[in-house]
RNA sequence: UGGGACGUCGCCAAGUGGUAAGGCACCUGCCUUUGGAGCAGGUAUUCCCAGGUUCGAAUCCUGGCGUCCCAGCCA
């Protein structure tokens, strides 16, 4: 929700009480284009674009740009951003990633509406703004091969060497194109580049090249085409045809804005978009680069482009963030210039956050300790009312069956309980949630390996519903299912795909995979609710954390992903406590 | 030692000459049938460093230091 026009924020009808208004923070973008308003410089228009490559699926960095762009859209009286593919290089482009593209774009709650464009549709307008350039003597066809092309660029700190073809007539260079386009000329024989400055210190600007001779079948083109033109040149000319105002773009790109610039100003345009660059996300225990997350899923590293590990926008809907939840840490991270790296715990926080106020709340146990209520009637079953969701009264409750054998968590029951401890342990009693107290009389182990096996406790009739006329404090909660009612179920629990902090940084990201990234564990139980639970349904375990319904699950098997953990400060304490 | 950028709390980040927002994390309490959530409070005498201008500087000037990006016929 963003603050309307009059910077009176809408007044939220939800029945939580919660703030969802948010007043978006202030960027340097931002500024730029109050300025631009105020000088009416586009005729008070906003247009955006977010431009990706379809080459690879979306990731959480893609988000930025996205929430950046259609929210600035949104944000501005009669704003737009266009969805546009950046498609000149056929050579690492695919449909299943202008599909996957646009579904992740859809999901993450933007709209392009009937703006969807593609720089190939551009290509013939594009042709003409090449011939155009060589006509003005501004572009000519070179014959140095890539190596040669390397050997004259010079260096960073010395000054390159024109290519001897940079003074060929005009009427050759004509020629000469127009036989590159007809594919007289084999690949990489020949390539069409600006002529502008072999000595500039900025290298983008040293003749770079603007058509190369590529035989290769493009998704959309076919083989119309033999020759692509380069970034640069594309993309300037792609976002003057779509009218763009602010064409926002990463800080790699801040050297290259003198020749966006430079190809806008040789050729008649009707406006010159501005190009602003702000700062890629990072994020801690998590790569960014296409390349790598492309060669993750190649080398079955991880299951696909949405394993849940993955920090790409199908990942994590197939982990069971909520879209919401991304946005919310889009707006939260702000957008600046400087080169950051962003605390995964402030995306969990923000995806806890939300789940918190949607997730329905379930009994599971993940990890069963068997439970025998020994003065609890064989055969009986009672039906305890369990509330859904204790920060949404709309969402009502739940009928939960209870009978004499339940499993608890391992977690909660220590045999030597450690300071602190107020779960489960020999004599002491706990309640369990919506249902009765119990006490533990006895801890049945295996007689071989000493592992527990059981316990066996008494409880207080006197307790139904989690609460006794004395009112005596029972400060341990724990949740349960019971034994004979309990589904099975599969539970996967995630975590970092690496082990370091900066993953980017490491010479082998192949050394630095956490071999823990993924804990299946089978036998799980959960209550029967769940038996049939569908797919991307996503529930909070009572005291564990937030989980998703997988689509592996079968009916009467369901499978759960682990979205992300509960808080946990018991586990903080301990956890110091060992130092 | 070419060019382009950036340096504000542990991590992000507002701030645009008038006396350091906010979020995450962290620390106190309170509350709690989730050790969850919620509520209340606390945490930068200081903005990379050093000089200077000014009544007044994170903001302006000068000089350092540090970090990132650029030598694809990738985007």
């Amino acid at each position: 929700m963003t603050a309307d026009t009059t910077g009176v924020q809408t007044e939220t009808t939800s029945a939580s009480e919660t703030n969802t208004t948010t007043q978006t923070s202030s960027n340097f973008i931002k500024t730029i284009i109050n300025e631009d308003l105020k000088n009416n410089k586009n005729g008070g228009r906003v247009q955006t674009r977010f431009p990706p490559e379809p080459n690879g699926y979306l990731h959480i960095g893609h988000a930025k740009s996205i929430c950046l762009n259609f929210g600035l859209a949104k944000e501005y009286p009669g704003g737009k951003c266009n969805l546009r593919f950046d498609d000149t290089n056929p050579t690492k482009e695919d449909v299943e990633y202008v599909d996957s593209i646009q579904e992740d774009v859809r999901w993450l709650g933007f709209d392009w509406e009937n703006r969807l464009y593609f720089a190939s549709d551009y290509f013939e307008k594009l042709y003409g703004f090449a011939v155009e350039l060589i006509k003005q003597g501004k572009a000519y066809v070179c014959s140095l091969t890539g190596d040669q092309v390397r050997e004259h660029r010079g260096t960073l700190t010395q000054p390159g060497k024109d290519s001897p073809d940079r003074d060929r007539s005009i009427a050759d260079n004509l020629d000469l194109f127009a036989r590159m386009r007809a594919g007289e000329f084999a690949d990489g024989t020949y390539t069409l580049r600006a002529k502008i400055d072999m000595s500039s210190p900025n290298i983008n600007m040293r003749d770079p090249a603007v058509y190369r001779i590529r035989r290769f079948h493009h998704h959309r083109t076919g083989d119309a085409w033999c020759i692509y033109p380069m970034y640069d040149f594309a993309h300037c000319f792609s976002d003057m045809l779509e009218g763009i105002t602010h064409s926002i773009c990463t800080l790699e790109f801040e050297d290259h804005r003198p020749l966006y610039d430079w190809f806008l100003d040789q050729v008649k345009v009707p406006c010159h978009p501005q190009q602003i660059e702000f700062a890629r996300l990072n994020l801690s225990y998590t790569m960014m680069s296409k390349r790598k997350l492309l060669e993750l899923v190649k080398t079955q590293t991880v299951a696909g482009w949405d394993d849940p590990r993955m920090p790409t926008i199908a990942g994590m809907r197939r982990r069971g963030y909520m879209p919401e939840s991304i946005r919310a840490f889009c707006e939260a991270i702000g957008v600046a210039k400087a080169n950051s790296m962003v605390d995964m715990g402030l995306l969990e926080s923000c995806v806890r956050d939300e789940l918190n106020k949607h997730a329905q709340r379930i009994m599971a146990v993940v990890k069963p300790l068997k439970i025998v209520i020994e003065n609890y009637p064989e055969g009986k079953v009672e039906e305890v009312d369990g509330i859904n969701n204790p920060e949404d009264p709309t969402a009502g409750s739940r009928k939960i069956p209870f009978s004499r054998e339940v499993y608890i968590d391992q977690d909660d029951f220590r045999e030597v309980p450690p300071k602190g401890y107020y779960r489960l342990s020999p004599g002491k009693e706990i309640r369990l949630k919506f249902a009765y107290y119990i006490t533990c009389q006895k801890v049945i182990k295996d007689e071989k390996t000493g592992e527990i096996i059981e316990l066996r406790c008494t409880y207080d009739p006197a307790s139904r519903g989690g609460t006794t006329a004395d009112m005596r404090k029972v400060k341990g909660t724990s949740h349960w299912v019971s034994a004979q009612h309990a589904v099975e179920a599969e539970v996967r629990l995630y975590d970092h795909l690496f082990s370091t902090p900066n993953p980017a940084e490491a010479e082998d990201w192949k050394s630095i995979l956490n071999p823990k990234s993924l804990e299946v564990i089978h036998n799980c139980k959960v209550e029967p609710g769940m038996r049939n639970a569908v797919a991307g349904t996503r529930v909070q375990f009572e005291r564990t954390g937030y989980f998703c319904v997988d689509s592996d699950s079968k009916p009467g098997k369901p499978v759960f992903n682990r979205t992300v953990g509960l808080r946990d400060t018991w586990a903080k304490i301990e956890k110091f406590q060992k130092g």
